[in-house]
Order: C-alpha cells, then sequence, then structure tokens
DNA sequence: CTGTTAGCGCTTTCAA
DNA sequence: TTGAAAGCGCTAACAG
C-alpha cells in the first residue's frame, strides 16, 4: 500500500539511507541523486513511516496534552496556544481526554508515554497525582497548567486565582455591595479552593461576615450553575451580589436569571471567574475576572521546551500569572 | 529509562515472546508462568511501546480528527462525541488543529498518516478535497464531519442546513416578519452556501423580495459578526429580522447589539443556526436551529468504524440528519 | 558523497 | 506451553 523509503530507494537506484539522508536534509548529498530521490518521493507518494523513525530516534516531535474536558473554551484555548508556540519549534499537539476522571487520566497518560511522546501538559482531573508517580521516573517533561496537583512536583503556570478574586470583591464593597452570594466549584480542585479562599479573605478583610449558606458549590458545569442560582435566589433572603468560580457555571446561572427574572432582585449583580467572548453578552455580568489564557498556554509551551531541551534542571517552577479585572457596562434590565 | 519487554523477560527468566504473549491474553500460557511475568511488569513498572508495536502490527488503534478550529465548541462537541463511540471500540482520538487553512490541513493528515492511525475523521477546512487524494490510493478510512469536499469523495455525515434554515424562515414570514437581513458565513464552505441557499429559497417561496444588500457575508468568527451586525444596523432602512449563519457570529453579532441598543429598532429579532447552552442567554434570540452536535459525532465514528472493519466497500454514504427548531421565550428588552 | 549494516521494541511464524 | 529468529520501516555509525 504505502511505499516505503526501500522502494524509494529502489526506484532511484540508491540506498536507504541516502534515500533518509535526502528526506533529512543532510548537506552532503549531490545535487542529482537529490534531485532524482525526491522526484521517486513524489512519483511513489511516499511519506516517511514516523512510527518507524520515531522506534528508531526515540523521539516523536509530538506532545501530548490531557485535559479533563474537551468541549471546554477555556482548556482548548489554552491548548491552542500551546500548539501555536509548540508549533514554532516544530512539535506536533495531541490532545486527549480525561473525562475529568483520575483513572482516565492515568490511561491517557500511559498512552500517550506508550506513544512516546516528547513531553507532557496535563490539566490535571482532580488534586492528586500519585497516579502520575511514573512520569518521573521515566523522566518524560511534564508542565502541569491552570490546577495544581498534590504527590506530584512539576513545573506548573497557574493564575493568581486567590488575589484574583479578592481584588473583584474589594472593587464590589467599596462600590457599595454588602450581601455577597458565591458559586463556587468542586473545592478539591485547586482553583476552585483558592478562589473560595480568596473571597473568604476579602469579605473578612473588608470586616463582612461570612453568611455561609449564601455560598454553594458543585462541579464546575452549567447545569450546576443553573440549580445552585436557583439555590440562592429561593431562600429567604437572598444576596444582591454574587460571586461565580467559573465560566460555565456562570453561563448556567445567567439561564437561570433569565427564565426566572421575576425572582431577580432589584439591583442584582454577578460578577465572574473567567471573561469570555461571552461574558460581554450574557446578562447580569457587572465584572468579571479574565484570566490570561494565551499565556497560560503559551507559558507552559516555554516550560515544556525548556525541559525537553534538557536545560535547567532546576527544581520544579510554579508561575503565576495575573488576572485582570473587567468592568461591563451593561444597561440595566 | 523506560523498561522494554526484554527486560522484562530476562528478569521473569522467559522468553520475549513468552511475555508479550501473557501481554496479549495469548490463553495457551501457564498460570504460573503468567504470574511471574505480570509480577516482573509490575516491579519494573513496564508499559508497552505501542511504537514498536504498532510498527510490527501495522495499527494504532488510534483514529485521527482533524479540525479547523480548536477552541470552538461545536467542533469539540462533535469531536467529544467522536471519542465516546469510539473508545468504546478500544479506540483513541488524537485531534489535530488545520487552523482553517488548507495547507495545514495536509500536514495535519500527513502527519496521522506517518502515525499510521487507523481512520480519520475530517472537519475539512475549505470546500476542495484534491489535496486528500492520496488518502484513497492507502485505503485509509475517511469520514467527513459537518462539511463536505469537492474533488474527494467518502463517507460524511452532516445537517440538512438547507431545510433547517428554510424551516426556520417560514416559521418567521408565518409570525409576520418580512424585513429580514442575513449574516452568513464564507460561501465557499458547504455549510455557509447551503444555509444561503435555504434562506433565499424560503423568502422567494414565500413571495418575500431577496433584499441583497441586507445580506452580509464573512468568515465565521465573533468579530466578523459583530462587524456585519453594525453594517446591517447603520444602513437607512435596516431589517427588524436577522438571521445568522452560526453560533459565534450570532454571539459577535449580539454583542453589538447589546453595546449599540440605541440602534437597535423596535421589534428587533435574531435567529441563528446552531443552538448552544448560550443561545439561551444571549438576549435577542427568538430562534434557533439545533444541531444534532453528539449525533453527527457518533455517527461519523460509527461509519468510520464500520469502513475500518473492512465490511461493506460500499460506495460512499452521505448522511443528512434533521436539525430541529428552537424557540427561546426572551423576555422583550 | 554513498553504501552496508546493525538495531530501535515489539509480534509472530515455525519448531521444539 | 514455550523459545528462536525474522522482520516491521527507519536511522546512524562506520566504511569506503
Amino acid at each position: 500500500m504505502a511505499s516505503t523509503l526501500k522502494d524509494v530507494a529502489q526506484h532511484a537506484g540508491v540506498s536507504t539511507a541516502t534515500v533518509s539522508r535526502v528526506l533529512n536534509g543532510d548537506p552532503r548529498i549531490t545535487e542529482a541523486t537529490r534531485t532524482r530521490v525526491l522526484k521517486c518521493v513524489r512519483q511513489l507518494d511516499y511519506t516517511v513511516n514516523t512510527i518507524a523513525r520515531s522506534l528508531k530516534t526515540a523521539r516523536t516531535f509530538t506532545i501530548g496534552l490531557v485535559t479533563p474536558e474537551i468541549a471546554n473554551d477555556f482548556f482548548m484555548k489554552v491548548a491552542q496556544a500551546v500548539e501555536v508556540r509548540i508549533r514554532e519549534d516544530g512539535y506536533n499537539l495531541m490532545i486527549c481526554n480525561s473525562n475529568e476522571s483520575i483513572a482516565e487520566e492515568r490511561h491517557r497518560v500511559e498512552l500517550l508515554l506508550g506513544k512516546c511522546v516528547d513531553g507532557l501538559i496535563l490539566i490535571p482531573a482532580g488534586p492528586d497525582g500519585t497516579h502520575l508517580r511514573s512520569l518521573s521516573e521515566r523522566n518524560v517533561p511534564v508542565v502541569l497548567a491552570d490546577r495544581l496537583l498534590q504527590g506530584f512536583q512539576t513545573d506548573a503556570v497557574l493564575v493568581d486565582n486567590a488575589s484574583g478574586t479578592r481584588q473583584a470583591i474589594d472593587y464590589l464593597v467599596d462600590a457599595g455591595r454588602d450581601r455577597f452570594g458565591f458559586i463556587g466549584g468542586d473545592l478539591r480542585i485547586t482553583t476552585a479552593k483558592e478562589r473560595y479562599a480568596g473571597f473568604c479573605e476579602a469579605i473578612t478583610a473588608k470586616g463582612l461576615t461570612v453568611h455561609s449558606d449564601h455560598y454553594k458549590f458543585g462541579d464546575f458545569h452549567t447545569e450546576t450553575g443553573y440549580a445552585l442560582m436557583g439555590e440562592l435566589l429561593s431562600e429567604e433572603n437572598p444576596p444582591d451580589t454574587v460571586f461565580i468560580s467559573n465560566y460555565y457555571m456562570h453561563v448556567g446561572a445567567t439561564q437561570y436569571l433569565v427564565r426566572h427574572r421575576d425572582l431577580v432582585p432589584p439591583g442584582f449583580l454577578v460578577a465572574s471567574f473567567d471573561d469570555m467572548e461571552l461574558s460581554r453578552v450574557v446578562g447580569y455580568a457587572g465584572l468579571t475576572i479574565a484570566q490570561p489564557v494565551t499565556e497560560i498556554g503559551s507559558r507552559a509551551a516555554e516550560l515544556l521546551l525548556e525541559r525537553m531541551r534538557g536545560r535547567k534542571p532546576t527544581s520544579p517552577r510554579i508561575e503565576r500569572l495575573r488576572t485582570r479585572l473587567v468592568h461591563h457596562h451593561v444597561s440595566a434590565r
């Protein structure tokens, strides 16, 4: 079927070594043979079998990315940025889905290792990383993105979740808000934990009291955001300002608001982590915390490439990127 | 570093063939040797080198997916569904980004072929598929999703873009709307073309006149939707009903509306192809056309798996899935 | 400048 | 039930 290097060699009347050299741009090859070989390559519609090449060279020029969710704008924007950066260095990206399961995460990582990826970027599915220990022994470079891991030490690129949240709450309190609700993600996940911590810090620092029946937690999905906003608004004395820990919950929560306008107290305002194109369109969003999504990806890629070059065998580096407050001047409704 | 099958064999005092058999569940192996081998596998933290295995077996149990955009909810939902389906059969998904470029698409496809994927799902970047001809010669099964291709024949899973659009327009006309604007994607892309065709058909069938300075086209991105909505509303006599050809343009267009409320005529309404979680939240959306995203992915996977099983060497099958009209009872603003 | 050759890690006949 | 050995397609010494 697919023609091999040997086929090309025969057609061109040279050795396989020569063909290989031509393919790899070895300079000491006659222009004559080079063109002859390349002609045969074209004629036979030859493509290298990178499987075979990788088996020999022990390099794949592929880096793996494992993400807890594939249909997730935030993660995919990170992936996109990773790809852009690594492609500059000639690497390809292979994306795998851990489906928010630690077990699947392990499988995906093993799959990728079996495929001999040269490096790995991991957006962890859970807080625990002990199942990844084997990675260090094989010394495959790994960089974490977005979330931190316990029991596994490597480079990581994160944002400053706590201070980003603090900043938003400070702003809102200064603007006169004092009846806060909170809709957060699973506290075992570092981002969710840090954001909640930042929230609480800000609240207490401003001398407000923590009103924990107004604080709801769940996974980070749209439906959950919807449900939790419902819970909040059906309380006797609902908050008038709700901080939402992430984008998809924000979307869900807003769906609830749109469908239940009558339940929404006057002056109601939502602030949320993550600023996406849609945050600007979604009602009730007064304030969002923008993460440097692209930078997360490109920095993660950068750290990984450095590790892969073998340079800087330093101890794990954890980079915290800054968030940015975005004010939305939505007209009241 | 990583231990090999040979290492395991030595430790267990057996041949590599035996280890291989144990690993592959060959039944005619003593329980004794099996356990001994497996113990060594664990001790040495052995993982198969699938690269080597694939070189030998010419199978990778991987299928490739090439998408024009990676940070795109619609495509990724398709990808997600593909993955779910193929995983049932033990296959893994490798996602690559063609970045809406035919040249890159070719490269990604070649990359994937070089990696010996067992099959390919392609969401084409452009209308032309002549650069994919080599695929048929290598007889790697390929299934197209979402968009059709010229100059390359294979199975495809699409939705009925024209009739979906027609249905929506019919509904709107029956509801008394008659001043339509249209914001569409690049007409070289089959989905955009079909939707526009459906629109025009419906308009003329209803006896309305085509008012083509109210019809704007561009790529299918948020910014473009924003800009085109701007163009429409700054016309002397703007339409009061705008049909938008896809989700991201819908988002962009809505951003424009939200920021320029004063320009929005009373009774203004937007209808759009694609129904996402967010459509329900976005203002001005009266009607959306839901695509069976999950089904697109799972059917594409199904067709591919069938081809890969080598069965049914039938001629190319093109499946058109039906869309569904979704009415949004958004309160007026 | 080009050819010969060994071997990457695995599977798989063929023999025993 | 297990082992020996060939070979998948490629690269990289080492020769020449």
